[in-house]
This record gives C-alpha cells, sequence and structure tokens, in this order.
RNA sequence: GGCCCGUUCGUCUAAGGGUUAGGACACCACCCUUUCACGGUGGUGAUACGAGUUCGAAUCUCGUACGGGCUACCA
C-alpha cells in the first residue's frame, strides 16, 4: 500500500460530451482530490475511423467550465505521456507479441468476409451469438490453425492481421468491484477479443491495459457498460502485469434517460439537454444544446451529478465541490442505474442560483440583456435589480424576462388585466399619485407605498384594485417583484413617464 | 439466444435483521403574498412476486418475473 492515488478518464474523442461522461469525470476527481491522488485525462482515440474534428479541445473545454480540471493530460503535460494513444501506437504491438509467444494471443488472418460468414452461417443449432471463441477459432485461419511456416510466410509477406487474444476454457475469471462486490466470470463464455487491429492500433481492450500499467493507475473507474468486457482485462493483466498490479476497479450504474441508457445519439430529443455544454457535429452541422448553454450554474450540474447515484448518508442535498470532495466515498455510490430527471434537475439550479451571491451574476446577466438588445449602463442598478429577481430565476435566461422592464419601459401592456375594472375614479388617483410622488421628499419603496394607500383611502379606493393596475403600469404585465421596490429602482423621473403613458392607453 | 448488472413512493434516494419504511423533486391543499415567485405547513404515494433462514426480513439465501447493459479489427 501507500501507493499514491492515481485514476484517469479516458474518453474516446467522437462527438459530445454527455451526462454520464461528466459524472464519471466528477466521480473520478472527487475520489482522487480526497485521497489527494491526481487525476489524468487520456485520450482514447485508437479508432482512426471515427476521429472527429475539435471533439478532444470540446472535452477539455467542458472540463474546464465544470472546474474538473485534469492534473495530467494532453494539455498540461505530465510524467506519463503522450496522453493521445494514437501518440503511443507503437508501444502496444510487443505486449501483444509477447501474448502470442507465451501462447494467450495468436495471430488471425481472416477476412471481414471470412468473420461474416462465420457469423451468419456457422451456427445452425443455435439462434444467436456466433462469437469467435474456443468453440469456433479452431476452424478459422490462424495461427492456431495454420502452420508455423504458413503464419511465419503471411506474417513476413505483409498479409493483413489482428492479434486476438485466447480465452482460456473453463476457468474463472474474477475481481473484487467496489461498488458491486465481487463479480465472477466463466472464461469460456468470452469471445477471442482482437487486442491488436490490423492497421497496428490496439483495441481498446490493450490499450487500457497497457496504459493503465504505464500510467501507473491506482484506480480504474468505468461505467456499467464495461462489465462484460472486465475478464478480459483482468486476463491481460494477468498475462502481463500481475494480477497484483492491478488498479482496483468500480463500474458505476448507468445514467438512464426516458428509454434505456443515455446515448449522445439521442440528443436534446428527450426535451431536455445530455450534453455539458453545446456540441455542433461538424460534419453535420447539427447542434445539440448543452447544459451550459440552457442556463445552468456549473455548480448546479456537478451538484446534481454527484447525488445521481451517490449520498453522504444525511439528508443534504445541496453541496458545494469542496463538500463533495470531503464527503464522497465509493462504498456509497448506488449499484442501480438512476433516471435521469430534468425537473430535478432545475430544482438544483434553482437552489444555486438562490445560494450564489448578486455580484457573482453581474456579467452574465448583463451579457444576456445585450443579446436582447438592452444596454445596461449602471452597474449599481443592476446588482439591485438581480438582487431583486434572482430567487425566482430557475435557468439562467430568466433573468431576461425578470429584469428586462427595469432598463426598458414595456413595449405592451397588459391592458386586459386592468380594462375590465378601469373606471375614472382609479384614472383620478392615478394623477393624484403623480403629482404626489413628484413632491416626494424621498424615493424610498416604503414611502411610496405609504403615500399610495393614503392616497387611495382619501379616495376610498382599496389598494387592492390598484396596485394591479400600478404593476402592469411600470412592469406591462403580471410579475415581478413588489411594486414599490420596482418603483424605487425605476426611479421618479421613470416610474412618472410610465404612469404617463399608461394612462393614455388605458383610456 | 448467451453472459453480466440491477429491482424501496411517478423520479432520485435513506433505512447495512426490530422504524408508524425517512428525505428531496414533481403533484395536490392550505398559509404568506392586494401580481408572479420565494418561503412555511400538511397531504397523496413505495419495499416486484414466491419460497426459505430467523422470535423477527426492505435488509440474508434461492427461485421467478421485470428492467438495463454487453455480445465489432467502437470506445
Amino acid at each position: 500500500m501507500g501507493k499514491k492515488v492515481r485514476v484517469r478518464f479516458a474518453p474516446s474523442p467522437t462527438g459530445g460530451l454527455h451526462l454520464g461522461g461528466v459524472r464519471t469525470v466528477l466521480y473520478n476527481y472527487l475520489f482522487a482530490k480526497k485521497q489527494g491522488g491526481d487525476f489524468i485525462v487520456r485520450i482514447e482515440d485508437t479508432d482512426q475511423s471515427r476521429f472527429v474534428e475539435g471533439a478532444e479541445e470540446y472535452i477539455f473545454d467542458c472540463l474546464k467550465w465544470c472546474g474538473l480540471e485534469p492534473d495530467e493530460s494532453v494539455q498540461q503535460g505530465g510524467n506519463y505521456g503522450p496522453y493521445r494513444q494514437s501518440e503511443r501506437k507503437e508501444l502496444y504491438r510487443p505486449y501483444a507479441e509477447q501474448l502470442v509467444k507465451e501462447g494467450h494471443a495468436y495471430y488471425a488472418f481472416d477476412t471481414p468476409e471470412d468473420l461474416e460468414k462465420m457469423r451468419h452461417e456457422s451456427i445452425p443449432d443455435q439462434p444467436h451469438s456466433p462469437q469467435y471463441d474456443h468453440t469456433i477459432r479452431m476452424k478459422m485461419r490462424n495461427s492456431l490453425t495454420l502452420s508455423a511456416g504458413e503464419t511465419e510466410k503471411l506474417l513476413a509477406e505483409g498479409a493483413n492481421h489482428v492479434i486476438r487474444i485466447k480465452m482460456p476454457v473453463n476457468e474463472t475469471a474474477s475481481f473484487i468491484d467496489m461498488i458491486r462486490g465481487e463479480v465472477r466470470f466463466d472464461t469460456s463464455l468470452v469471445d477471442d477479443k482482437v487486442l491488436l487491429k490490423a492497421d497496428g492500433m490496439p483495441t481498446y481492450h490493450l490499450a487500457v491495459v497497457v496504459d493503465d500499467y504505464l500510467m501507473k493507475i491506482s484506480h480504474a473507474f468505468r461505467g456499467e457498460e464495461w462489465l462484460p468486457s472486465a475478464p478480459v482485462h483482468i486476463l491481460l493483466w494477468k498475462y502481463l502485469f500481475g494480477l497484483d498490479q492491478m488498479p482496483q476497479w468500480a463500474h458505476f450504474p448507468l445514467i438512464l434517460g426516458p428509454n434505456g441508457k443515455l446515448s449522445k445519439r439521442d440528443g436534446a430529443k428527450y426535451g431536455f439537454p445530455v450534453f455539458a455544454m453545446s456540441w455542433t457535429d461538424p460534419k453535420t452541422q447539427e447542434r445539440t444544446e448543452g447544459f451550459q448553454e440552457k442556463g445552468f450554474l456549473p455548480e448546479a450540474l456537478i451538484n446534481l451529478l454527484a447525488l445521481l447515484g451517490w449520498n453522504d448518508g444525511t439528508e443534504q442535498e445541496i453541496f458545494t465541490i469542496k463538500e463533495l470532495i470531503d464527503k464522497f466515498s465509493m462504498e456509497r455510490v448506488h449499484s442501480a442505474g438512476a433516471k435521469f430527471d430534468y425537473e430535478k434537475a432545475k430544482w438544483f439550479n434553482h437552489e444555486w442560483i438562490k445560494r450564489s451571491t448578486v455580484h457573482s451574476f453581474q456579467s452574465t446577466v448583463k451579457t444576456l440583456l445585450a443579446q436582447n438588445n438592452i444596454t445596461v449602463s449602471d452597474d449599481v442598478m443592476l446588482d439591485k435589480v438581480i438582487g431583486l429577481v434572482k430567487d425566482r430565476c430557475t435557468l439562467l435566461p430568466d433573468f431576461v424576462q425578470q429584469s428586462s422592464f427595469f432598463f426598458k419601459s414595456p413595449e405592451t401592456l397588459d391592458v386586459d388585466a386592468v380594462k375590465p375594472k378601469w373606471n375614472e375614479a382609479k384614472k383620478l388617483f392615478f394623477a393624484e399619485l403623480i403629482r404626489n410622488y413628484e413632491l416626494s421628499p424621498d424615493w424610498l419603496a416604503q414611502s411610496l407605498e405609504t403615500n399610495f394607500k393614503e392616497i387611495a383611502a382619501v379616495n376610498d379606493l382599496k389598494p387592492g384594485e390598484l396596485m394591479l393596475p400600478f404593476r402592469i403600469m411600470l412592469v406591462g404585465s403580471k410579475f415581478g417583484p413588489g411594486v414599490f421596490e420596482i418603483a424605487e429602482i425605476l426611479g421618479k423621473e421613470e416610474t412618472g413617464k410610465r404612469i404617463h403613458t399608461a394612462l393614455k392607453i388605458f383610456g
């Protein structure tokens, strides 16, 4: 023991980073930081056919936005690079060949057509699952069925070939999952996975084991979808580096959408984002909106993701990243999959908006308003407005609706809300109100309200029937903070102006 | 089909043999608010099923059912 904690997130840069990915990063990060360990990001780009322009940088942008930055990666550098598997290509073949030499793997020369044929017609008695395993490998074209001479010759000729693991028969491969406990597999039932592809690149199976070893990874965490390939990795560890060197593993429960596993392809078709940040497919130009653009605070995203599959055993639900680091433990991660609930996600965001300081929203709100052609020149006023409205905002764009009218008089007034009960007496009231307000020695919500009610009383009118019209005059519609607080921020001149304008419209 | 993982309110979850099965989101009602929210109070609502172990099971075991994942020279 005493081994330094080193964990890694190993994404394949093929598109948007979805919720499950961010949560995997998060749990890795929390675990590492709690133990004072290192968090590494390794790019798994061994499938060149799936290369997507910009995907790698996008992933790092997402991590940065989330505040989950790695200690070592393509961008940060580090002592265990390169951190991109495509740049480590030459490194893997010797391991694969060592396995062949030791009888744990073999060369296979089957063409794609051969494989296709094998899968579709070789097993008449079984309806499914023709896999390249111990029951059929002796019927295929590989170094097990070919003579040593033939094999050598083919290799010398540069024939297309892969290296496959030779799964043993009737052995049990097992490991202790930090979340699930012991998991065991019958090796006879696992197929001979390709380790080294025809283009010389390793598959995930070989690369993950070799790199985890070389990068001294102490704990390897990944999604539950990887559990079935665990026996392959266990055997590779056993053959290559020794089981005692194998990192401790944990497989996280899946995050489910409405129809099973959350998938990148489903984009925002669920009615909620699945990506951390917006992603535009460089080929189709199809853009999928992310949590950031939807108006989520990174703190909220982190918080809600942390609670999707983990809790600290108390009833606390709002956690800062610092608290999460402090309290996280792998043993408390749930083993069952969790369906994502967008309503609850929004609740988390609302809570975070309420808890964040007024100042933290200043530039965001300014930008949001600018996008709606509203220029804010008075920062003091802006802060007051934010303070007044932030509790009513669930998503960041809600600030637009909630604060626009402070900076720009309403374009339309909800006349219908006023008209039916509008009369001469009320009209006279507001005329008098303007005169009174003109003379007001101060301009505070409190005194504005007092005066308002006094005038109403003198004219024998119910304040309640006057406040809605007043609100419509100032806001244009039936929402927003208290009217007198709005009037205070608007100021004497602007308030008077809006009453005037409205009076003309109401008739 | 095979293999693997899983199963507590609609959703996220707590309860690691003894609780009126707790909380949160959502929903409903009431209060607060002379707008809309916030907030407060209360309510509806769950241990998939069947055996077994035990004085006692949501909790341990087995079976069944259901759900999910994997089953590529993708990760």
